[in-house]
DNA sequence: GCAAAATACTTGACAACTCAAACATATGTC
DNA sequence: GACATATGTTTGAGTTGTCAAGTATTTTGC
């Protein structure tokens, strides 16, 4: 009889939750933007000065720095961010949203947090914070 | 200036935490499997009378039944999965274990489960339940 | 009992990543 | 100040999914 430990059972408990949650948030997010695109454009927008490292991007969103790079290129082809170099170090290249970018942005997060708010209502991510609650929450909102 | 409300922002966090994780355990769990792969056949070994339909390893996992086809083509070729007809239904094609496949994903979830446990220690998930507190947990144990 | 709708699955075309390796620059060591 | 090593980014090739549309079968409602 193969078990499994309760580490890993959460493991795949927020596999699923994640992957359902992604598929919604690309479908809805609209202004032709996935959720990376969106937590991207985000994160930018959050860096101090307005610019930031991919790597850093990489970092806080969980991807690879490859990633990171493909992610951006169609940004930058529709004018959402744009490159700035770093005058201390010749490697980096810094990420910026452009006024398009912020616009788009603004837009988007707004989209983003009702539907984040749908499946996720903030008062019982307060209330009932603790793990069987939160799962079966996950669970109940997000049942097909 | 372009805020997040505390839902989003823990789907973020949750997006993270799940590319990481994915990312951690497909590389680890080796016996040619990959993260997804072994949720599957732990799923088709849990099922009652060995056996389910695709449609619900769909539901289960998150993914779509398009991606479950997708999934389970080469772990059919590679003998780790068959097919079973189902007699009252001529549209579904019930998914078993081989006898290869028990043998498989007992050995990979014995390995997940201890790659589960470093990135998601047992006890620390019994006193300190909450899911922002389980994934600032997370975040912690994973930060590169 | 038959047309319309729903369900289970697959397929073609493509998007969104990954890994490994390359390249460019920076930093530490001696 | 040269050499090894580390860091930031990109690229080639492949994998892992998605969506939309198709096929096959079952169920529903009249």
């Amino acid at each position: 009889m193969s078990t499994v430990n309760s580490s890993l059972q959460l493991l795949m408990n927020l596999s699923r939750a994640q992957a359902i949650i992604a598929r919604r948030l690309d479908s809805l997010s609209a202004h032709g933007l996935g959720f990376n695109d969106l937590v991207l454009l985000y994160l930018v927008g959050q860096a101090p000065g307005g610019k930031i490292k991919r790597i850093d991007l990489a970092d806080k969103t969980g991807l690879t720095a490859s990633g990171i790079t493909r992610l951006l290129l169609p940004l930058e082809k529709t004018g959402l961010v744009a490159r700035k170099a770093n005058a201390r170090d010749a490697r980096v290249s810094l990420v910026t949203l452009t006024a398009a970018g912020r616009r788009v942005l603004k837009e988007a997060l707004h989209t983003a947090n009702a539907v984040a708010l749908d499946l996720l209502p903030k008062e019982q991510l307060k209330t009932n914070a603790s793990l069987p609650g939160i799962l079966k929450l996950l669970g109940a909102n997000i049942t097909v």
